[in-house]
DNA sequence: CAGTATCCCAAGGGATACTG
DNA sequence: CAGTATCCCTTGGGATACTG
C-alpha cells in the first residue's frame, strides 16, 4: 500500500472511510490532521528529516518562531511520538531533537504536499488576483 | 515528477528550496500550506472530490461545520481556484460547487497524508497515552 | 435555498522577563 | 543552553438573527 495512489485509489479509501469519520464524534484521522496541520508542525518535522538538531539551531532555522510556539510544538510533537528528545548532561545541557520512525515516516505524504504547493503557488496566486479584480470591478 | 517518491528525494527537493523559503518574507510554500491547513479546507476539498455539490448538501456532509465557516471556506477556496461556484438562476436558487482541475490535482497529495493518518493515528494514541502516564507518574 | 451580518467567546500565539 | 512563566493582543470560529 501507499506505493502510488491515483484520484480514484484516493477517492475509494476516502468513501470507506468517510461515513465513520465525520459522522463519529472522535474522527481519528480528522484529529490527527488537525494537530499536523498547526503553523509549525509540519515546518519543524521537515527540519528535523535533514538533520537532528538542538533548540537553538532549530530557532536559527526558523527564525520567525518564537521561543514559546518552538517549546510548544516540540512538545507536541515529542508527545505524539514523532519526535524524541535526548538530553546530554553536558554543562550547560544540550538537547537533541531527533525524528522517530513514526516521524519519519510523515515525510513522504509532507513531500506530496510541498510538492504540490512548490508546483502550484502561482497558479493560486494568479486565480486570487483574478478574483480580487473581478471583484473590484 | 511527483509519479513516486522516496525519503532521499523528499529531502533533496527540500534542500534545494529552503533556503528561499524559510528565511524570505513570503515563503510560497508556507502560504500555500497555511490555507490548506485551515480547520475545513481538506475535508471540504475530500467532499467535492467525491461529486460537486449545493450549499445545503455540503452542509449535510459535514454535519459540525457552521454556516459561516462553510460560506467563508468555500469562498477562500474558489478565490484560490480550487474551486467553481455556479449559480442556476432557479427559483429557489441552486448553487453548484465543485473542484477545479487545480483542486482535483490536490486530492492525492491529500490523499496520502489521509492515509498516513489512518494508518498510524493508532500509534499517536499510544504515544500520547505513554507520554501522558509517564509524565503524571 | 443560499446566503449576510452581528455578537462574542476561546484559543492561538507573539513579546518580554526570568531560571537551572 | 534550554527552557518556564506571564501578559496581552489578535484571530478563529460558533450562535443567532435576518434577507433576496
Amino acid at each position: 500500500m501507499s506505493e502510488h495512489m491515483d484520484f480514484d485509489a484516493v477517492i475509494d479509501a476516502w468513501r470507506r472511510g468517510a461515513a465513520m469519520s465525520v459522522e463519529s464524534v472522535g474522527c481519528p484521522v480528522r484529529g490527527v490532521l488537525d494537530k499536523i496541520s498547526d503553523k509549525w508542525s509540519m515546518l519543524l518535522v521537515m527540519n528535523l528529516a535533514t538533520k537532528p538538531m538542538r533548540f537553538n539551531q532549530l530557532r536559527r532555522e526558523i527564525p520567525d518562531i518564537s521561543q514559546k510556539m518552538l517549546t510548544q510544538t516540540l512538545r507536541e510533537l515529542e508527545r505524539d511520538g514523532l519526535v524524541v528528545r535526548t538530553v546530554y548532561p553536558t554543562k550547560p545541557p544540550s538537547v537533541e531533537y531527533a525524528l522517530t520512525d513514526l516521524g519519519v515516516s510523515l515525510v513522504v505524504p509532507f513531500g506530496y504536499l510541498i510538492a504540490w504547493a512548490n508546483q502550484n503557488h502561482a497558479r493560486i496566486d494568479d486565480a486570487r488576483a483574478q478574483f480580487d479584480g473581478v471583484e473590484a470591478a
